[in-house]
RNA sequence: UCCUCGGUAGCUCAAUGGUAGAGCGAUCGGCUGUUAACCGAUAGGUUGGGGGUUCAAGUCCCUCCCGGGGAGCCA
């Protein structure tokens, strides 16, 4: 016989042909001499019909002793059949078990968040999980092909820095042969020197924070993607911002649906992401949660349950825009017209899903970024080489950082970012 | 770090200070269209650790450990 060996996920397309398959029991019921077996294999799942009648007498027994999570193979006729979850079923003409698996930690049935948190390697088996994942995937190449089409170029920042981006406190510290290093947090220093050499630039990869964030918004490890692009001024950033989330919004939107069912994802939430984001100024914005009863003064920063507020008034993306220069970055451009105010920008996701992207226009005069690194009090020896980028040819700059779990968590509709990256890292939690 | 709730069978949870239980899972048996199948049976426990109160503690008190939710901070 001819190997037609397929995946599950073109099972479809393989209509009343034999087809042989390898994967995983998902599931199994039984009902005298016939069993219903839910073969999972990466690509998919799909029911297979065992009779007793059709099979020899091992493949009978292999259907009867198989058990939750063995690793099995099947051959079978594809059957469009309109009673199989999926449209299509599989009649078994050969059964066998490779590897019997014993009691799997994770049943179909409830389980606490501490126990599948510590099965996080078997939790992954999980549909939802599954599911969450392939849309994480497909965000993470939306990224780079969104950026790859416009042509950037991609630099990748380094992870071991020497010194603090912003502050100490929240750094990872390591050794580095005898002396201090620390995981990286940003990218974007290492980012601003690489427009003089390629105008438009990314990075993309891990960042570290050692807050002791005990909250669903918070990983310790997370994945960061930040653009930096020369002679973009503020009002191009932000149109740069919005045309992204949109692009991405859009993608998932036109390829995940098959995933977002699995998690119950109210799609009517996210179609409305994909129009032009309302814009207010920071002044505007505490205003408005004046209004609705929040207790801020102009001067702080957003709380939390302030970003919240502002996400269900508007009930979809908010670019909120010229912060405080107080309570911002020292690398933050001033407002020509009011130099109190900073150039930045933030985007809340609606949904509670908090900010997704903080971004500014850079300050690129030298003598003035040296100010503002004293009146800071940091360390001038760490920031020589990042002055060097207003030293030789500076030019205006600006650029923004948007975290991809806080992104995934939003499209998929998860309400903690520990189920949108494979293996998170939280306060206190590095297993397994 | 602070606030708050919790830790009992593999899992999810019950149990007036008075004999530790159920459902699911597992195992065995039955059933030819099941969708978290169903029916019958069996096995399964140092009630997170330590100390205290009491005739008697899963239950009350102290302490430590671990976990959930939230706050601050941030993406």
């Amino acid at each position: 016989m001819s190997e037609n060996t397929v995946s599950i996920r073109h099972l479809k397309e393989h209509a009343d042909q034999v087809v042989h398959l390898k994967g995983w029991l998902n599931g199994k019921r039984r009902s005298g001499k016939i069993g219903f077996l839910q073969i999972r294999d990466g690509s998919g799942t799909v029911q297979a019909v065992a009779s007793r009648a059709e099979l020899s007498e091992q493949a009978w027994e292999d259907v009867k002793a198989v058990t939750q999570e063995s690793t099995v193979h099947v051959s079978g006729t594809v059957k469009v059949d309109e009673r199989a979850p999926g449209g299509v079923e599989l009649h078994v003409t050969d059964f066998g078990v490779d590897d019997l698996c014993g009691e799997f930690p994770i049943t179909p049935k409830e389980h606490g968040t501490a126990f599948l948190m510590e099965h996080r390697h078997l939790w992954l088996r999980s549909s939802r999980q599954r599911a969450a994942l392939a849309v994480r995937n497909e965000v993470c190449q939306g990224i780079r092909d969104f950026f790859y089409e416009r042509e950037f170029t991609l630099i990748d920042s380094p992870i071991l820095t020497p010194a603090a981006c912003e502050g100490t406190s929240t750094l990872f510290e390591t050794d580095y042969f005898g002396d201090p290093a620390f995981l990286s947090q940003s990218g974007q220093l290492y980012l601003e020197p690489a427009i003089s050499a390629f105008g438009k630039v990314y990075c993309f990869g891990p960042t570290f924070r050692a807050e002791k964030s005990k909250t669903r918004r918070h990983l310790t490890e997370f994945w960061m993607v930040e653009p930096e692009v020369a002679f973009l001024e503020f009002g191009g950033l932000c149109d740069l911002a919005e045309e992204f989330i949109q692009t991405l919004v859009g993608r998932v939107l036109e390829r995940c649906s098959e995933h977002l069912e699995v998690l119950e994802r109210d799609i009517a939430q996210l179609e409305k992401s994909t129009h032009p984001f309302p814009r207010i100024t920071y002044t505007k914005a505490v205003e408005l949660l004046k209004e609705k009863g929040q207790s801020i003064e102009w001067g702080e920063d957003l709380g939390g349950e302030d970003e919240t507020v502002l996400a269900e008034h508007f009930d979809q993306p908010v670019l909120i825009s010229h912060f405080p220069a107080a309570i911002k970055a020292f690398y933050m451009e001033p407002d020509a017209d009011d130099p109190k105010l900073a150039l930045g920008l933030d985007i809340i996701a609606p949904e509670g899903y908090g900010e997704i992207i903080g971004g500014s226009q850079r300050i690129h005069d030298h003598d003035f970024l040296l100010e503002r690194i004293k009146e800071h009090d940091l360390p001038l020896e760490a920031f020589k080489w990042y002055l060097d980028v207003r030293k030789y040819g500076t030019c205006p700059h600006s650029g923004f950082g948007m975290g991809v779990e806080r992104f995934v968590a939003w499209m998929t509709g998860v309400k903690h970012l520990r189920e949108t990256i494979p293996y998170p890292r939280m306060l206190y939690k590095i297993y397994p």
